[in-house]
RNA sequence: GGGCGCGUAGCUCAGCGGGAGAGCACCUCGUUGACAUCGAGGGGGUCACUGGUUCAAUCCCAGUCGUGCCCA
């Protein structure tokens, strides 16, 4: 017998244990079935579960969990990320404490701790998504910095070097100046800052007291200026064009020079020009060939370019310097508050510097080609497919992809330079040398490009290489492409994408057919969570507190398509209540001893309101597997919780107990077998949203094996009784109408009254004759009466369609509270009314309408003035 | 500035060309056994605004206002 009430932390600790050792994670090559795919997004290494992990490994879990149940044989491939930057500072945080630098412990003393680090908690947020009931083939589990991922890495950019499709270049990079390397434009956020336009006076050679002004937001790049451009159609300018500024503070000549760059409405209209340091002063710098002064050192202080004064500043403090320098010598003409983007690094939050580097680039917009067509092809798909218009946005304007970090933390380029600087890549060392041998013809001394490369260029090719590429493994065979990448809209670049380019240039072949995006998870008012917010929920705390099962039926709920989640406590509690319904639910078959029978046909039933519920179920069943199969978390979640709570335990439940309370052994042993049989497909369906409940009640229940095996409920064989299931539905409507009546009316329940039914039809007579015990059960009336006549004096009534349905009170009743009500409802019908002949009336709608609609207008119209009849003659009757 | 969304009951959200829905909250009533983590009943919405298309618009189109995100 089941506890008296539920407690979720019993049982999840239970059953992972069991479904694990079941062997059901595990995908097979030597199955016969057809295989389903998801490769899961590996969470970083450093990462532990947030609430956006616990939507997006939920939603992954219920599709496997369904196609398993549908008999696929489903690898769920799961892993974790490098996380390159993310990690090692990690790492540098903690020799930090200890006032140790990397730099201090040489980079392969470094690792090593990066690896021991790894290794104790590395693995922390696998261990927390088996508590949230990820059922992922745990077996097979890959780290992007495998022995195997890493040869894929290798083999992937000596291809694309070969291919021309990764070259090393000179550019201007966005530099992080605290991280000390190169990122890439995704890593660099836009943020507003309320700084100055400072306006500084540049002296015209070669005259007296003339000077040009320029507007600028960094004074301190001045040491790095080596033009001044103005607007070629700028009449105030033209004169000037050609001519040379002393440049202040550095005493160096620069010429003045017109580009269409400077923006006549922007500032002055003259803007100082400094190549190194801008990327729109980099193209007006090639433009007109103009020196590049690089004035930075990799921690953004000034360097040996710049006067004795202003070396080893920081950027900052010498903006103050240059400014009030400027200043002493009367060049300062104005400041003006200025509103601006300054770039910053996504995860140091440091102001970058464009800085001039070299570094290794990808060719994306010859890899973006095929991926792009793929999604015009619809060989890949988005859901919801307005994605794809993002999709398409980026790839269309791909910019060179920075491949290179100057990190320690990732895999080595297997890039070696000779001693002229000649560049040999190959997979190892040994290749490199002789390459090199061939070339100089004799032996000599290789350097191996000490950076590493981005996290995602390993992550771009996780979908081949987890399951062996370069090897042609079964797996790769068999599991390639996916059917499924599910993930969230804020990595369709650093990710989706760059899979796409890979994959299809690798494998030849999209590496998923579906990509369904989902939502952000935020907060109760809708703002996203972060730390510094305080506003972060916690799943482990949640999971504590609700259970795994509320949790997850939560956020599959709440999973609507196209719209970000706004998570509350208040929703989780009522879904635990869920849990805890039908808890009580399996409780009550226990005490009244129903027992489930494997041989039970629900073809055989006789009792209508049987042949009803497994209707109903049927139904349910179907919806809540159309739902998912179109990734509709939050109608299978709405589909399962309406059919279970509100149909079978508010309505099919409280229906039998008169038949279970009742003597016809057939009747009981019937319905305490549909009952039970009714609650397994409950129990199967649900199971992939709340698995740890269903298992629990199911192994109570005495249903044979473990739930997690079972087939999806296949229903298709069941003769569905319409005839049946409109019999049953009536009589609920019939005592809806009666317990309204007795509500409005102030008739306590407990008062037993009679019931007195007006101008039934022969069937209606029929389905009360047969449901006579359950009806008089659930609405405590202790007789029932017919008539055609008019209604008694002293009854208190109301309409069900076309008939009339009144109880008979031996009280007075209240008259004025009766008149109210009937006024009120008479209004509203006279305005249906009103609405609908005018509609019927109107040639047009006949003429252009379906039929259909036409129909149901007109017996819409039938109705209400049918109800109006017998509303006008209740109100008379009461003015008596 | 460009792109993508969103504005439906007090709150959170479904629906999306032919009768306005759910959960939570609220009000009334109800506890001798499945469940008060509950049951029964109920109130509450010019579906942001203005035009247009249509026989018919919460739904399609255009504009306005408000609001969020992404890109520059």
């Amino acid at each position: 017998m089941l506890n008296k009430t539920y407690n979720p932390m019993l049982l999840e600790e239970k059953f992972y244990k069991i479904w694990e050792e079941s062997g059901e994670f595990s995908a097979s090559t030597k199955s016969a079935s057809k295989p389903f795919t998801i490769m899961m997004p590996p969470p970083n290494v450093t990462g532990s579960l947030h609430m956006g992990h616990g939507l997006t490994f939920t939603l992954q879990d219920i599709l496997v969990r369904f196609y398993r149940k549908q008999g696929r044989d489903c690898l769920w491939q799961p892993g974790t990320d490098h996380a390159g930057i993310a990690t090692q500072m990690v790492v540098e945080r903690q020799l930090a404490e200890n006032n140790i630098n990397r730099k201090d412990l040489g980079r392969e003393e470094f690792l090593k701790r990066v690896w021991d680090w790894k290794a104790e908690s590395g693995g922390k947020i696998m261990t927390q998504l088996r508590a949230l009931g990820a059922t992922a083939d745990w077996e097979r589990e890959r780290f992007t910095m495998d022995a195997g991922l890493s040869k894929a890495v290798t083999k992937v950019f000596v291809k694309l070097y070969n291919d021309g499709l990764i070259y090393r270049d000179k550019r201007l990079v966005n530099w992080d100046p605290k991280l000390l390397t190169a990122v890439s434009d995704l890593e660099v956020q836009q943020v507003e800052v309320n700084g100055n336009l400072w306006h500084f006076k540049y002296p015209i050679k070669g005259t007296k007291n003339k000077y040009i002004t320029v507007a600028t937001t960094r004074p301190e790049t001045i040491f790095g200026d080596t033009a001044v451009a103005v607007n070629p159609n700028d009449p105030r300018y033209k004169s000037l064009i050609g001519k040379f500024v002393n440049l202040p503070l550095m005493g160096r000549e620069i010429p003045i020079i017109a580009d269409e760059y400077s923006d006549m409405e922007k500032g002055s209209g003259a803007v100082k020009i400094t190549p190194a340091h801008d990327f729109n002063d980099f193209d007006v710098g090639r433009r007109h060939n103009l020196k590049i002064i690089n004035i930075f050192n990799e921690y953004a202080t000034l360097n040996e370019n710049v006067p004795l004064e202003y070396q080893q500043l920081d950027r900052f403090e010498a903006r103050k310097k240059v400014v009030s320098a400027m200043d002493g010598i009367g060049l300062l003409s104005n400041v003006e508050q200025n509103l601006h983007f300054v770039p910053h690094g996504d995860r140091s939050q440091v102001p970058l510097e464009p800085w001039l580097t070299d570094q290794w680039y990808c060719d994306a917009k010859t890899l973006a080609e095929p991926a792009i067509k793929a999604v015009e092809d619809g060989r890949t798909s988005f859901v919801p497919k307005n994605w794809e218009n993002t999709y398409f946005n980026w790839m269309r304007n791909i910019q060179p992809w920075c491949i290179s970090r100057q990190l320690w933390w990732g895999h080595q380029i297997p890039a070696w330079f000779g001693p002229d600087g000649k560049i040999f890549v190959a997979e190892t060392a040994k290749a490199a040398e002789l390459e090199a041998f061939v070339f100089y013809g004799e032996e000599c001394t290789l350097t191996r490009d000490e950076d590493v490369l981005d996290t995602w260029f390993s992550s771009a090719l996780w979908p081949f290489s987890t399951i062996g590429w370069p090897e042609q493994t079964e797996e790769l065979k068999r599991y390639y492409p996916s059917d499924v990448l599910v993930t969230g809209f804020d990595i369709i670049f650093f990710w989706v994408a760059r899979m796409m380019m890979m994959g299809l240039h690798f494998m030849d072949d999209v590496p998923f057919h579906t990509i369904y995006i989902h939502a952000l998870v935020r907060d109760e008012k809708g703002q996203k969570m972060s730390k510094s917010k305080g506003n972060v929920l916690d799943p482990l705390d949640l999971i504590e507190k609700y259970g795994t099962d509320a949790l997850r039926f939560t956020l599959t709920s709440m999973a609507a398509q196209g719209r970000d989640l706004k998570l509350s406590e208040s929703r989780i509690e009522g879904y635990r209540n869920f849990a805890t319904k039908l808890w009580n639910a399996s409780r009550y078959t226990q005490i009244k001893q129903c027992r489930y029978e494997a041989t039970f046909n629900p073809n055989q039933c006789n009792l209508a309101v049987n042949k009803w519920i497994i209707f109903e179920v049927t139904k349910a069943v179907e919806s809540v597997q159309k739902s998912i199969e179109n990734y509709r978390f939050n109608d299978a979640a709405k589909f399962i919780y309406q059919f279970s709570w509100a149909t079978f335990c508010d309505w099919y439940i409280e229906f039998t107990k008169p038949i279970l309370a009742g003597e016809n052994v057939e009747e009981i042993n019937e319905t305490k077998a549909t009952t039970m049989w009714v609650l397994k497909q409950i129990l199967n369906t649900l199971n992939p949203i709340m698995p740890y409940l269903s298992e629990e009640l199911w192994e109570n229940l005495g249903y044979e094996g473990l739930l997690i095996n079972q087939d999806w409920p296949s229903l298709g064989s069941i003769n569905l009784d319409l005839q049946a299931a409109k019999e049953t539905e009536w009589i609920v409507h019939i005592i809806t109408a009666i317990r309204s009546i007795r509500a409005e009316g102030s008739v306590p329940h407990k008062v037993k009254v009679q019931l007195i039914l007006k101008d039934l039809s022969d069937e209606q007579r029929g389905y009360i004759d047969r449901n006579r015990s359950v009806l008089s059960k659930l609405t405590n009336i202790n007789n029932i009466l017919f008539t055609s006549e008019t209604m008694p004096k002293g009854s208190i009534q109301s309409l069900l369609d076309e008939i009339s349905i009144g109880l008979i009170v031996a009280d007075e009743i209240d008259v004025s509270k009766e008149k109210e009500r009937i006024r009120r409802d008479l209004k509203k019908t006279l305005e249906d009314i009103e609405k609908i002949s005018k509609k019927i009336s109107n040639e047009q709608f006949i003429k252009n309408a379906p039929e259909k609609v036409i129909l149901e207008n007109k017996q819409r119209l039938t109705d209400a003035m049918y109800k109006r009849s017998k509303l006008e003659d209740a109100k008379a009757r009461l003015k008596v």
